[in-house]
DNA sequence: ACGAGGTCCTGCGAGC
DNA sequence: TGCTCGCAGGACCTCG
């Protein structure tokens, strides 16, 4: 599932292979993964572009075209972005751009959570304004972090994976990061001591950090851009840990559903 | 304004 | 063996 240190990789690694190419063709195969767009569109609107850039902005891929537009994946759930040779087979592509180097840019997700978004300058900056700030910037603080997050009655670790308070933390590394900083996930983020935001802004840089040196977490379908598994799964602390016990103090670690409907393990005794 | 819960989608594993 | 069912969850939506 990409999170931020997944979407890094996958965006670090084709980065040299799609920047500077133009875009022949296109050819989009599932439309339930467009929203503000048509296929034809879509399709219209990549063909004969140029890649001037690519970024990862939260858990997004973002490929700025030579056009003004932006061309936006949010992998969702499954998605994964790979660069292949012409007339590779795959049963779960979405989309198909061919490179004018003959390789050929693929978007495959075997759900479709994913989503495509083609913007021009003005809805690129209403999209990026939406989005909360970057926990990997370099002068984030502890303070950027209480400002963004310190406000919300909501369970800290749904205030953290709200990506209108901050980009790009998803359940793993929620999970992760709230067991390092010893907090319980259920805590409201504005009932957080004033001293717990330096730990949570370590925390969840370190493991964001940790992750991308890692190439990522592959839990059941996420891959590299290189088609690679990722290694992150192999240092979870908590995540997939239900019923283990805790790594400090070994109590048997709780698994709930309570917060966001989303699984969160954690350990009540280290957790407060 | 906020929280709770539903929706999309497919593969996988458990249970019968 | 083959079926059904529940679960995984990012982003977005509606409802109260």
């Amino acid at each position: 599932m990409p999170e931020l240190p997944e979407v890094e990789t996958i965006v670090r690694q084709i980065r040299s292979a799609v920047v500077g190419r133009r875009i022949e063709r296109a050819s989009l195969r599932h439309h339930d993964v467009l929203r503000e767009v048509t296929g034809r569109a879509l399709e219209r609107g990549l063909a004969g572009a140029r890649v001037t850039g690519l970024e990862r902005r939260a858990k997004h891929a973002v490929f700025r075209l030579d056009r003004g537009t932006r061309f936006v994946i949010q992998p969702g759930m499954t998605g994964g972005i790979h660069v292949v040779g012409t007339g590779e087979r795959d049963r779960y592509a979405v989309l198909r751009l061919g490179l004018d180097d003959g390789r050929t840019l693929l978007y495959r997700d075997i759900r479709r959570f994913g989503t495509l978004l083609l913007l021009d300058a003005g809805a690129w900056r209403r999209y990026d304004a939406a989005l909360g700030p970057e926990p990997l910037a370099p002068d984030f603080s502890a303070r950027d972090l209480a400002r963004a997050l310190g406000r919300s009655r909501q369970a800290i670790k749904k205030a953290l994976m709200d990506q209108k308070l901050l980009a790009g933390v998803g359940n793993i590394y929620a999970n992760e990061a709230l067991f390092e900083a010893g907090i319980d996930p259920s805590k409201p983020a504005a009932d957080l001591a004033p001293a717990a935001w330096g730990g949570l802004n370590r925390a969840v840089r370190r493991i964001l950090r940790a992750a991308i040196r890692s190439q990522g977490s592959t839990i059941r379908d996420y891959r590299t851009g290189t088609g690679e598994s990722g290694g992150f799964q192999l240092r979870f602390k908590v995540y997939e840990r239900e019923g283990e016990p805790c790594l400090h103090c070994g109590t048997t670690l709780t698994g709930t559903h309570a917060i966001d409907a989303r699984i969160t393990v954690f350990c009540h005794r280290c957790q407060r």
